[in-house]
DNA sequence: CGTCTATTTGAATGTACTCAAAAGCGGTGG
DNA sequence: CCACCGCTTTTGAGTACATTCAAATAGACG
């Protein structure tokens, strides 16, 4: 069943009756993404919240000079949106993209708020869920303040293991705030160290 | 009333019923810290969630070399601990000191968590808070990715003015993720440029 | 008032970036 | 299914942004 994930997901933190469940489901769209398809782009106003059923996204932060910062990967069991956007009901500032094709349960924000008013316990879920989410954050902040460019890159491989199977090392060195050269150097100097 | 200002943070998001407002009162602890004071240091286990009545805190980490890097501040009307360590019950990684004499609220993991359930609407109250948290985490990190450090500062001044007035500029400097000797280069260039 | 810490200034250094060009790889269409 | 095209990755040279170290000055607290 195409919604088995999302109810495992959010059975991790309540647990829900079948009039509940039912309910939850109702509210739910399926959506499928082709490669490079964009869930989110500039301006154009953020109704959604994505659960990633399958596949991968890429949320991420265009300067006015072009560049690219990566500001979170979701793949599968990972929700995903420009969350200041959401919440405030304004123009997106990042793009969310498609990685590979993807399955996506998209929740909008009449739904969002009304699940909230009608299931309190989802207050709860979304409780826990944007306190993970804010502790995340936070660790990475201090990460960002205190390693090493090297150092950040070796954790971002030990933490997200599987990342790396669907994202390319540009996208890695955007999320870590380098350039992909820098970044390749990095890889240079970490295989070297590993042969001596 | 000691626990005026928390009820008004409070109320700016869930209303209670005087026994609910009693009941959440009986669970805060008032206490006065002086300048300097470690409300937590690195290793004591986190058990409490403080809220700033008057004064101003910092939350800071300290890396190996013992560079410090300051995570937040709190001034009056702020929520902040070690969230990390609070929600995980593990040995802290910041530091929460006193910027100056102070009065603080806080509130114990168990109560905490009391809370929680016996007032669930306390759930929303504090889904919100870390969904706020978040977005202003993930604000934050764009900055930092997208932004140098002379821009940076100015928007931290930008958005925080009130801030300045209880920190010094190496506390900035660490919040910015920069060295307190660019900071004041960074500072002497602003002011050429104002006058010319 | 004295001491200690913060801030400023400058010189030398290092980390990471930009630009450019070559090599590698993957997706797409013929 | 193969070949081509475009994007990613690598490599290197030159550069810029930010750091470290040191010393002088200023400012704040006890």
């Amino acid at each position: 069943m195409e919604y088995q994930l999302i109810l495992q997901n959010v059975s991790k933190h309540i647990s829900l009756q079948e009039n509940e469940r039912n309910y939850f489901f109702s509210i739910l769209e399926l959506k499928e993404v082709k490669r490079k398809d964009l869930l989110l782009r500039e301006q154009q106003i953020c109704r959604y919240i994505y659960f990633v059923n399958r596949g991968a996204l890429r949320a991420y932060y265009v300067d006015k000079s072009g560049r690219e910062s990566t500001i979170m990967f979701g793949l599968a069991d990972w929700w995903i949106t420009d969350m200041h956007c959401f919440i405030n009901e304004l123009p997106a500032t990042l793009y969310v993209e498609a990685l590979e094709d993807s399955e996506i349960v998209q929740l909008n924000k009449e739904n969002f708020q009304k699940l909230l008013v009608d299931l309190p316990v989802f207050e709860r879920f979304f409780r826990i869920i944007f306190q993970n989410a804010y502790i995340r954050e936070q660790l990475r902040m201090i990460e960002n303040l205190s390693l090493t460019a090297e150092e950040r890159y070796v954790n971002f491989l030990k933490k997200y293991p599987q990342v790396q199977l669907h994202v390319t090392q540009k996208q890695i060195a955007s999320y870590l705030g380098i350039s992909p050269e820098f970044l390749s150097t990095i890889r240079n100097n970490l295989a070297k160290t590993k042969i001596s």
